[in-house]
Formats: C-alpha cells, structure tokens, sequence
DNA sequence: ACTGCGATGTCCT
DNA sequence: GGACATCGCAGTT
C-alpha cells in the first residue's frame, strides 16, 4: 500500500482530477481506519476559472490553494457543511481537486455514526459534504499535508480514459461550462448523473 | 421520479 | 448585504 507523495500531486489540476479516480483516500480516527475508493471529482483553477475560490487572489479563507502541492484545503459552506479539496500544481499556483464521492471500503460502522444511523452505504459518501461527514474533515483538517500518518491517500491502478465520464461542474453559477467534472463510469457511489459531454 | 425550499455561518465587497 | 463547489425533507407527478 503505497502513499502518494508531493510529487504525485504536482499535476495540473485537471490530470490530478482524473488521476485521482480510483485511488484510496484513508484516515486514521480513534485507532480504527476510514478508507474510500476515490469516484468522482472536479478540477478549479484560478486562472480562467470563475467560480474557483482563489479567482480573485489570495484571502485568507482561500490561502491553502497557494501552498505546496497535496495539502487539503477544506473550506465551510452554506452554514454547515465542509467541502474537501487536494491542492494541485506548484507552490504559488492557486489550484485545486474537490473531492465530490467516495465508495467506502472500511470503517462503515463508523461512517454511520458519524453520519447518523439509517444511512444507507451508497449514500455515506456520495456528496461533497457527506464524505466530510462521514470522515469527520472540518475547519480543522485545512492545511493538513497529506504525507503525513494519519490522513493520506493510498496508490491504486489508474482508471482508463473510457472508464472516465466527463461533465460540467455540479453546484456552481460561474463557469458552468467548463468540462471539469470527472467520474468513473458506472460506479454506484458517484453522487449524480448529468447529460454526458463526450 | 422530480421540484422547491429552509437551515445556517462565514467570507468578501 | 449577498452569495455560497450542499443536504435532507416535503410536496407533487
């Protein structure tokens, strides 16, 4: 089980979006492992890219964009809900992957506890905010670098290109039409299907 | 199946 | 003051 370093991440934020597809997003909480099969995500850059949160330059809430590749920048949203992101591209480029499903793999019980109990498996993850549930990712995990020991991603085969479905982003009112959502065909955990691009 | 809407706090102009 | 990278519930077809 291979741990995925700075250098993975120093992608352009598009190919980290599709590379990302399939590997295994794990954290260690209380002594017992969370872990999830990455199946959906969608790329934000600050150039060219309205609705990305760092289109208008550096704030503090949008900060982490700008660091080193593979830290998580976690952000607060309509009054409840977290939102988890994977820095991309080099230090001083503001870009990021929003992590939007995963298919839980381990820790379930623990994933309902936390997400309330009669949820069913396929929808523990199945949503920006409910994954950060599920994994209990608030304010506090913003910044953290992902080679560290207790939250990190684990290497797995890579998704072929004709097992990646393309679409425009979910949620936003700026830059609908950029193709920047990607998701593995056919998985049961991706949290909504829209009109196919290509 | 789909649609509308309220909850609710933080950030940024 | 408005917007918000959402979710779950209630109501309708």
């Amino acid at each position: 089980m291979l741990k995925l370093a700075e250098s993975f991440y120093k992608q352009d934020t598009i190919s980290l979006a599709k590379n990302l597809l399939g590997k295994i997003f794990i954290r260690k909480l209380d002594g017992q492992i969370l872990a999830g099969k990455i199946v959906e995500t969608e790329a934000y850059h600050q150039q060219g890219d309205p609705s990305c949160h760092a289109h208008n330059g550096k704030t503090r809430r949008n900060a982490v964009m700008f660091e080193p590749p593979g830290h998580l920048y976690v952000y607060f949203t309509y009054g409840m809900h977290y939102c988890m992101n994977i820095v991309a591209e080099p230090e001083g480029i503001a870009a990021a992957v929003l992590i939007r499903s995963l298919e839980p793999l381990e820790g379930i019980e623990m994933m309902q506890k936390l997400r309330g109990n009669k949820i069913e498996c396929k929808n523990l993850c199945n949503g920006p905010a409910k994954l950060c549930q599920a994994f209990d990712i608030t304010k506090q995990q913003n910044g953290y670098f992902l080679e560290g020991k207790d939250i990190f991603i684990s290497d797995a085969p890579s998704i072929a290109e004709q097992d990646i479905v393309i679409t425009t982003r979910i949620g936003i009112s700026q830059g609908k039409e950029l193709p920047w959502r990607f998701y593995i065909k056919n998985n049961m955990y991706v949290s909504k299907t829209i009109p196919v691009l290509c």
